[in-house]
RNA sequence: GGGGACGUAGCUCAACUGGUAGAGCACCGCCUUUGCAAGGCGGGGGUUGAGGGUUCGAGUCCCUUCGUCUCCA
């Protein structure tokens, strides 16, 4: 059975029960503590925590999911996969342990042919938390289980919670005995790998007073409403139901192996250390590809370092495996091949994502060959010294700062018949890895723990209410104040505190659209400066403030105003973000779509993807376009739809946005439509003029326009107006006559300086022969020493050396030149070779001239220069260098 | 967020412990030559990413800043 049939028929088997099908939410969830989704339930949360309403008692998906803490291990055992999909049902208040143990064990007991997973009940097991005598009973009269197949299991594996205090609960899991040829008999407990999970129930039926695995834990009581989640593998299922032995077999994954397998002409199952690659290419093939395709691009951090690594990975894994061509336009469509079947907006991307992969494989070829021609030059000295081992720290150095792969420098080294320090490297690793993670903590130490709001999210009880959509003032209430470490009841005039209130006009910060400032005034006369507003958790409005007077107490009434004018400003550029995308979109494709923004008053950032720079000329068009639709004067709606209704209507989605059932549609006239949660001017009249400002590159196949709307526009026009009249004021020509007469002025005047250096330079040299000629003999030597006042270092250099080589040949020869300029001299002497033969050292004889200068010099004994700060001294110090020239040849 | 490396002519890169910026390719001119990277001679081309500091003197050392590459979180 193919896995789309399997997640299929899971999704039909819940339908058909009244569940309400939900999409998967996108990998880039909006949760600051969440780099991606990495369970089936992240979406459901705030309906778990009692933080929103469900808008429906059951619910079921098949959520997209990646993990990638464990990412060095993949494909090494073939438990770790980076992406996986888990089916979950859902119940919040509705059904619980009986309904969630029948639909279960009908979906994995009714037969294929009537729509189910068919599996042999007597080869079901499950396990039930030890305490939880109610769910055996159920397993005993729902399914007819044995006794002796269910099993009890302590905290650790049968027990549920998000780790923090809040609902908690029980699970019971399901498992597949797969049969004595894969371990012994005995259950679960005895051995997972013969008796495979593949769903777990999760109860949750408590209110926990902390995570159930921290010391000390006690529920406090049973919840009001108790809830179903429930998380069944499909990858795991997909490998039992085609009866593969692991998750890179089945049909979903292992067309990229045998693609890979075709290439490099290796097959897959012969040798373990080839089998670790193929994995690995298998794995990470899907796992970047589906990370691209909700909207992260490859970067230096966080998400973007993610996919980075995957398709790195992939790389270089193809290259061990003898593959030197580029791969993943060969890899990535047989793996699109198959996913478009359960993501067939995999198909409408899919030019932009394979354009960032590609792109992505291209810069680490690059990378590549900086490092193989750093590794070649180390291998070399390595060889000369006569050594065999290449140290830890070089092999560190490769990979910390050229990104040239570990296990590339070890297959290379190996191929040279060196060795590699690996000990060495790991130990180096280890310590950038501890330094990172110290700092990480210090961060964490610093801001407000994440627990802190919380506790605030948890006193409210429900999502903060945000009114701005239509008013910029509001009356509400104090519900916590966050300051430092923790929550306070009380604040005081000075204090920086994070302040929530139950429902706020303040626009957090998200989607790229700055925060809102503004003023806050409660009650009892106290007044707050606004300063930031973020949304460190789901649902919950922090105001970043100052207490300019007064006492701010917890429960107190508060009057909340948003700074307008900075609003308004701020929501004209997002409503001409808007616009810019569409008109972008009309003139470069559909590939041409956002990849990020931000909405500050009177200007904007728009990045979006695109090969290569962006003409002038579209530029040019998309601004007409853009301004022509300004003067249109459309009205610019917010409308509240189903996220069906919002994509048949053509909304533009982008990435990284939370899904809910309900998602808010921006429309300008009828021209863009777009999900947008940020707020907008009225009618697209009210950005008055947006100009554009340049194009840039922030990345491989990624470009950044920015602008500015409105009044910033306007004075930014006016000020260019002003300088091109002043312009053609002083250069006494016609705007359009500027670049010409510019370019010509410029030519002339380089040609002009020119002239006046050249001139200059056969002045000061003019008196070279005549210099030459009057060299005194110092002890057989040569000797020059002449003052060229008002020459500066570099004349004085090139005169000494042109008076040098006037000498005559075949005999020693020294000249010492000293200019000043700025009334600082500047000393410079000179020696032949037949001079230096007879001991002379310019650099010696010019620190002894500097010195009585009264400052210093040197260089080399051929030429050496140097200055001093006294111009009083120059004859002094000429006599000076022509006694120390008799004294070192006399000496020699 | 924390490290590491790099920014020099249009391009690819040099410049020892600080001593005043050079090569190849490309470009222009002339000569030679009918041919697959043709040769010779000559020439133009630089605020050494930017800004400060130390120094007699900074491409080189220190600080700040911008950009690129890279590792870790």
């Amino acid at each position: 059975m193919d896995t789309a049939e399997i997640r299929r028929r899971f999704l039909a088997h819940f339908e058909g029960r009244d569940h309400t099908v939900v999409p998967s939410a996108s990998l880039l969830f909006d949760d600051p503590n969440l780099l991606f989704v990495n369970a089936g339930m992240v979406q459901f949360v705030p309906y778990f925590l009692g933080q929103q309403a469900p808008p429906y008692e059951r619910a079921t998906s098949v959520q997209k999911c990646v993990r990638t803490l464990d990412i060095e291990e993949v494909g090494k055992t073939t438990r770790h996969g980076t992406f996986f999909q888990m089916c979950g049902n859902f119940s919040f208040g509705d059904y619980f342990k009986e309904g969630a143990i029948q639909h279960a064990w009908d979906l994995v007991t009714t037969s294929q042919s009537d729509g189910g997973y068919g599996f042999d009940p007597d080869r079901i097991w499950v396990t039930v938390f030890q305490d939880d005598d109610e769910s055996i009973e159920l397993w005993k009269k729902v399914a007819g289980l044995p006794s002796e197949r269910i099993q009890r299991r302590g905290i650790v594996d049968n027990y549920w919670s998000m780790g923090i205090a809040g609902p908690c609960g029980p699970c019971s899991e399901i498992y597949v005995d797969r049969g004595p040829e894969f371990g012994p008999d005995g259950g679960p407990i005895v051995d997972e790998d013969r008796f495979l999970e593949i769903w777990n129930l999760v109860f949750m039926q408590y209110q926990g007073d902390r995570g159930h695995k921290e010391p000390g834990f006690q529920t406090t009581g049973e919840l009001p409403a108790k809830n179903i989640d429930t998380g069944l593998g499909l990858e795991r299922l997909a490998s039992l139901l085609q009866n593969k032995r692991n998750m890179y077999e089945i049909d979903e994954v292992y067309p990229v192996i045998e693609k890979a397998s075709e290439m490099s002409g290796r097959a897959y199952g012969v040798k373990h250390e080839d089998d670790v690659r193929f994995r690995v290419i298998g794995d990470h093939v899907r796992s970047a590809m589906m990370l691209i395709g909700d909207g992260v691009t490859p970067g230096n951090e966080s998400r973007g370092y993610v996919v980075r690594r995957l398709l790195r990975r992939v790389v270089r894994s193809m290259r061990l495996l003898g593959v030197d061509e580029p791969a993943l336009p060969e890899l990535l469509p047989v793996s699109r091949d198959r996913m478009q079947l359960s993501y067939p907006e995999l198909q409408q991307q899919w030019e932009r994502i394979s354009q960032v992969a590609y792109a992505e494989e291209d810069a680490f070829r690059q990378t590549l060959r900086t490092g193989t021609q750093i590794f070649d030059t180390a291998v070399t000295t390595l060889k000369q010294s006569g050594r065999t081992a290449l140290s830890g720290s070089q092999a560190f150095q490769l990979h910390d700062t050229y990104g040239f792969p570990i296990d590339l420098t070890l297959e290379m080294a190996a191929e040279q018949g060196l060795t590699v320090d690996e000990d060495g490297f790991r130990r180096l690793m280890g310590e950038q890895r501890k330094r990172a993670k110290a700092d990480a903590a210090a961060k964490r130490g610093r801001h407000a723990d994440v627990t802190a709001y919380r506790e605030v999210a948890d006193s409210i009880g429900s999502l903060v209410e945000f009114t701005g959509y239509d008013e910029v003032v509001s009356e509400a209430t104090v519900r916590g104040i966050v300051a430092g470490d923790g929550t306070t009841q009380a604040a005081h005039e000075g204090d920086e505190v994070e302040l929530v209130l139950d429902r706020t006009p303040f626009y957090a910060e998200s989607g790229g659209q700055l925060a809102d400032q503004g003023v806050i005034e409660l009650d009892n006369g106290a007044r707050l400066e606004v300063l930031d507003t973020q949304s460190p958790i789901t649902g919950l409005v922090v105001h970043q403030a100052r207490v300019l007077s007064g006492e701010v107490t917890v429960g107190s009434a508060a009057h909340a105003e948003v700074d307008v004018e900075r609003r308004r400003s701020i929501s004209r550029a997002h409503t001409a973000t808007h616009m810019v995308h569409k008109a972008f979109r009309e003139a470069l494709g559909e590939t041409a779509t956002q990849s990020g923004s931000e909405n500050a008053p009177g200007r904007f950032r728009f990045d979006f993807s695109a090969s290569g720079a962006i003409p002038q000329s579209v530029l040019v068009d998309v601004e007409t376009r853009v301004n022509d639709l300004v003067m249109a004067d459309l009205g610019v709606h917010a409308e509240v739809m189903s996220r069906d209704e919002a994509l048949e209507s053509g909304a533009m989605a982008l990435f990284g946005e939370k899904y809910g059932d309900e998602v808010r549609v921006i429309t300008v006239g009828d021209w863009a439509r777009e999900l947008c949660g940020g707020t907008h001017a009225h009618r697209s009249g009210q950005l008055g003029v947006v100009k554009l400002l340049g194009e840039s590159s922030i990345g491989a196949g990624l470009r950044r326009v920015e602008a500015l709307v409105g009044a910033d526009a306007y004075r930014f026009l006016a000020r260019e107006h002003v300088l091109v009249a002043q312009l053609t004021e002083a250069l006494k020509v016609r705007p359009e006559e500027l670049p010409e007469r510019v370019y010509v002025l410029v030519e002339r005047l380089r040609t002009a300086e020119k002239e006046i250096e050249r001139v200059r330079l056969a002045q000061l040299l003019g008196s070279g022969a005549r210099l030459a000629e009057e060299a005194r003999d110092v002890f057989g030597v040569r000797f020059v020493g002449h003052r060229a006042d008002g020459a500066g270092a570099a004349d004085v250099r090139k005169l000494a050396l042109d008076v040098r080589n006037r000498l005559p040949g075949g005999m020693p020869g020294v000249v010492a030149v000293i200019g000043s300029a700025n009334d600082k001299p500047a000393v410079v002497v000179t020696a032949n070779e037949q001079a230096r033969e007879w001991g002379v050292s310019a650099n010696a004889l010019v620190k002894a001239g500097a010195t009585v200068l009264g400052g210093s010099g040197g260089g080399k004994d051929d030429i050496a220069q140097g200055g001093g700060t006294d111009v009083g001294q120059i004859d002094a110090a000429l006599t000076r260098i022509e006694h120390a020239l008799g004294e070192q040849v006399t000496a020699s």
